[in-house]
RNA sequence: GGCCCCAUCGUCUAACGGUUAGGACACCAGGUUUUCAUCCUGGAAAUAGGGGUUCGAUUCCCCUUGGGGUCACCA
């Protein structure tokens, strides 16, 4: 049976470079009906982070990636690697060694004024058994290295082909560090073999490492996993994804209102593709077409250009009312709501249409659906349904459509005459009829009016229509906030 | 620096020896909506360079160049 693992450390934070490690071994997983188990790597003391681990399983349920089995944690393992490495001094394959942090330092140092690699130079490997013998009896202080043995190492990757390493290029890797808790190297073989995982897919940052676990399997004398190395997430510059180059954290972009729909779709996508043009999938659907022999071999940017305009289409695919009950808790954290007459509003209300409120509520959001890529910008163009007073700004004036303060003023005062006699507010028609007049009375282009009108009405650079907004408001709202804007207008003139 | 990986429009990618090198995002232009957005139509935009192999190379091989990863008692 098929298993593969998402081996995430507790540092923090999930990377949306591990989020995508963790779906493609999900979606792997799940393709070819196998197992998708979830192990903490948490061998590291000194970079523990308190509830980080909790943290990454919220974040990966978020998604829906959910595990079969786990999580393990390899900090409650440790009786288990020892065992092993011993097992690989008794056999030859590794050994203990003394060597001070200074030593070592000293001795880096000097390979590189030498322009030499940095590697052991096998000191307490080379050093007589007696003496061997008699260090261990002090009980000294020591780690356990894996004797790198010189010789051509090979293996296949799913998505890079045959790959060879040769030994002399190689470091006698630390297995078991002198604090009794094993390294990466030794932890993530052992666990994986134990686990039972067929496929290690990781990110490509762990192909030089590669060969020395290989020759863990070996001197273990166990059967080799199949190898997926994947292509790393790019900053902009081309370098490793990394936290200075912009968010880097899954949980940065939820914040930033994108759907966890979108994020997948388009996540999925970096690094991978179905063969066709299709571009729209949801978790089950990728769960059908997934194939680890589509990974691409070169690194993507991760450019969030297409995320925007993929969230963008989930949400104006969302029904009002879910998009609606979804803004409703983040709304409910501005500081302005809880002033405005929907701050009453919720969940079930909306979802039940029970009142005038709810239906109002619903339908400013179905005004704003097909304008916003994020539901970040939903809240900003929610603001001029709810709250009372716009501050306005230099929007008013538009270069390409020929505003300038003077072209708004004779607009919006024009409109407001108009309006005034105007008694349905309810029917756009009517009151679109009404501008029209405006428009050819002035002589002006349509947005030379309709411009200021809705900036008016709404101050959002993208918002509801001027209509739309006129008619949810009302007569008196509206024209209360053109003669504002009016207002504002005259006296910021000089 | 050693070792390793990679290389198609600005970005994500398709084309597993024969295509006018396709799509998407972003960008630009036009149209619809008498506005912004949505939506529709169109445009500009790529095989890093040089050698081979082949009747024919984006595709296979080699070199160069460029980029990246990695070289800890971190993962």
């Amino acid at each position: 049976m098929i298993k593969t693992r998402f081996a995430p450390s507790p540092t923090g934070y999930l990377h949306v470079g591990g989020l995508r490690t963790a779906l493609y071994a999900y979606l792997f997983a799940k393709k070819e009906k196998g197992k998708f188990i979830l192990r903490i790597e948490d061998t590291d003391q000194k970079r523990l982070v308190e509830g980080a681990a909790e943290k990454l399983q919220d974040t990966l349920r978020y998604f829906g990636i959910e595990w079969d089995e786990g999580p393990y944690f390899q900090s409650e393992r440790k009786e288990k690697y020892r065992q092993y490495a011993e097992k690989l001094i008794e056999s030859g394959h590794a050994y203990r060694c003394y060597c001070s942090a200074e030593r070592l330092q000293d001795m880096r140092t000097l390979q590189q004024k030498n322009k030499v690699a940095p590697k052991y130079d096998r000191h307490c490997y080379k050093i007589p058994e007696e003496e061997k013998e008699a260090l261990f009896n002090q009980g000294k202080s020591h780690v356990i290295r894996l004797l790198i043995p010189n010789e051509t190492i090979s293996f296949q990757d799913i998505v890079r082909g045959n790959l060879n390493f040769h030994g002399k290029d190689l470091d006698d890797q630390i297995l078991m560090k002198s604090d009794g808790y094993p390294t990466y190297h030794l932890a993530v073989v052992v666990d994986d073999y134990e686990m039972g995982i067929t496929h290690v897919i990781r990110g490509e940052e762990w192909l030089p490492s590669t060969p020395k676990h290989i020759l863990l399997y070996r001197a273990l004398g166990w059967d080799l996993p199949t190898f997926a190395h994947l292509p790393l997430l790019l900053n902009p510059d081309k370098s490793k994804l990394s936290k200075r180059q912009g968010d880097v954290a899954a949980e940065d972009y939820i914040k930033k209102g994108y759907l966890k729909e979108a994020i997948i779709n388009f996540i999925a996508f970096l690094g991978w593709n179905p063969g066709s043009e299709e571009e729209f999938f949801t978790l089950k659907k990728l769960q059908e077409v997934f194939s680890l022999e589509r990974v691409q071999k070169a690194g993507a940017v991760f450019n969030t250009d297409k995320l925007d305009w993929m969230n963008g289409h989930y949400l104006r695919k969302m029904h009002a009312v879910d998009l609606a009950i979804m803004l409703l808790p983040k709304l409910k954290k501005t500081v302005y709501f809880a002033k405005t007459d929907y701050s009453t509003l919720t969940d079930e209300s909306i979802k039940s249409c029970e009142d005038e409120k709810a239906n109002n509520f619903i339908k400013f959001v179905s005004c704003i659906q097909s304008r916003i890529k994020t539901l970040n910008e939903a809240m900003e163009q929610l603001r001029p349904f709810l709250i009372d007073e716009l501050e306005y700004s230099d929007l008013f004036f538009h270069k390409k459509m020929k505003v300038d303060r003077a072209i708004a003023i004779m607009a919006l005062e024009a409109c407001i005459k108009a309006l005034e006699h105007q008694k349905d507010f309810k029917n756009e028609t009517a009151l679109k009829e009404k501008i029209v007049t405006v428009i050819k009375s002035l002589g002006m282009k349509n947005g030379q009016v309709m411009w200021p009108l809705r900036v008016a009405l709404s101050n959002e650079e993208k918002s509801a229509g001027a209509f739309e907004l006129m008619s949810v408001m009302g007569k008196e709202k509206t024209l209360k906030r053109l003669k504002s804007a009016l207002n504002w207008l005259n006296e910021t003139s000089s």
